[in-house]
DNA sequence: TTCATAGTTCGACCGTAGTCGAAGCATTTG
DNA sequence: CAAATGCTTCGACTACGGTCGAACTATGAA
């Protein structure tokens, strides 16, 4: 009776209803919390609870806890194949609905986040560096590669200095308004401070943004957009 | 709440373990009967049937009633890409069994089904019609082609004569040891008839043995194995 | 510190769906 | 025709799992 790969354990996850609809609120790719995810199934956070540790315990899910949130996304590509064939065989074209966080536009754009740089730019800098080969992402956490640690001295940044202490140089950061990772770590606040010592942008203070000046924008444009 | 295409109807179809054991079962792209099926899934008949009547409700299987016995395939190539993509998710590598049909060699290769060609040389036959464009298969049921219509004539049969009928010129007919689709209809029948006629075999009687001639083989190779 | 928000755990309720025995059709075989 | 085989339907039983209220923990804000 025994068929090798147990299809009707995963079959029988996403068979709820109130999973599948998270799991489809989950295709965009963004991170969405519990709370939200209640309400995209149009059930109680209590039953949420469950249905997101199951899908957890399964292997379908990647939950990070941020703060006091706990986000959630597809544990990785093989999970949003299964969904999109799924759909394809449920026909009917697929949906997606999203509703994401900050109102505020500058918020959004640029931000601290413990003292690293969030939100738009954030993640326009992280990819960067992903697509340049500047990081890694290893088995576990991300690693500064040999071209990244020639391209970050040659920024301004005292990198000996930073792997000196224990704290992690690197490390993703699940951004609030792009629902996205972005760089973290001892490295991501050194790259901030240079940023402001270069008079790029500063903080607003009594808030969390961070504005760049008319010149700090363009170079970093010129620096992080290819 | 409602997500367009409804995953998780299709998805609680196959997360049930019956199930899930009936369709892997299948998908060695064989047909199988509800008994064969009930005894892959470990459960009586009756919930078999229940089961399988759910998915063929739900569009996942294709029955078809062949004498006193019902043969299940899978509906389409979709619904094995959605249980081969499952599968790959569940780890581990898939299995499959399947338990076929008769015991006698020669009955296997070629036999008598309804007065047309079936068995392995019936298989053979109808790939081969498929390679070569003679036969389409549209909406419902299969057609003759132009090229099909002139080989036919060209191999001795009256298609003319046949086509006066009311009876229908070509059907699909599920083989009992291949499990797959042969032709049938007055066309199959009309073959099977030259086949004699120009004595490439003969009927065993008592039995629903075809026997080829030696040479007969070879003539039949010859047409039918490109 | 206290309060508010996010999420988890516990317990109880309820419904649905899987299961099988028994009886009923349908088709083939003798 | 009767007997046998393959499958379906009906009905009853059972259990698993989804659901929510209430109480609890953890993190952040005032």
């Amino acid at each position: 009776m025994k068929d090798g790969p147990d299809i009707a354990r995963i079959a029988a996850l996403i068979g709820d209803p109130a999973r599948a609809n998270m799991l489809t609120a989950l295709m965009s790719g963004k991170a969405l919390t519990a709370t939200e995810l209640s309400q995209e199934a149009g059930i109680t956070l209590q039953t949420a609870s469950s249905h997101l540790a199951k899908l957890g315990a399964g292997g379908l899910l990647m939950p990070r806890k941020q703060g006091r949130h706990k986000y959630f996304s597809l544990a990785n590509d093989e999970v949003a194949h299964v969904l999109e064939a799924l759909m394809g065989l449920a026909a009917g074209s697929g949906h997606l609905r999203t509703r994401t966080g900050p109102r505020d536009e500058e918020l959004r754009k640029a931000r601290v986040c413990y003292n690293h740089l969030a939100g738009h730019m954030g993640i326009q800098m992280y990819d960067s560096f992903l697509r340049q080969g500047f990081l890694d992402i290893g088995t576990e956490g991300l690693t500064l590669t040999k071209t990244g640690a020639s391209f970050v001295r040659d920024f301004g940044i005292d990198l000996d200095g930073l792997t000196a202490k224990k704290s992690p140089l690197c490390r993703e950061c699940l951004d609030w308004s792009e629902r996205r990772s972005h760089l973290a770590g001892s490295l991501g606040r050194a790259l901030l401070a240079q940023m402001e010592n270069l008079s790029w942008a500063k903080r607003i203070p009594e808030s969390r943004i961070v504005r760049f000046t008319k010149a700090g924008q363009t170079e970093f444009d010129a620096t992080f957009q290819r």
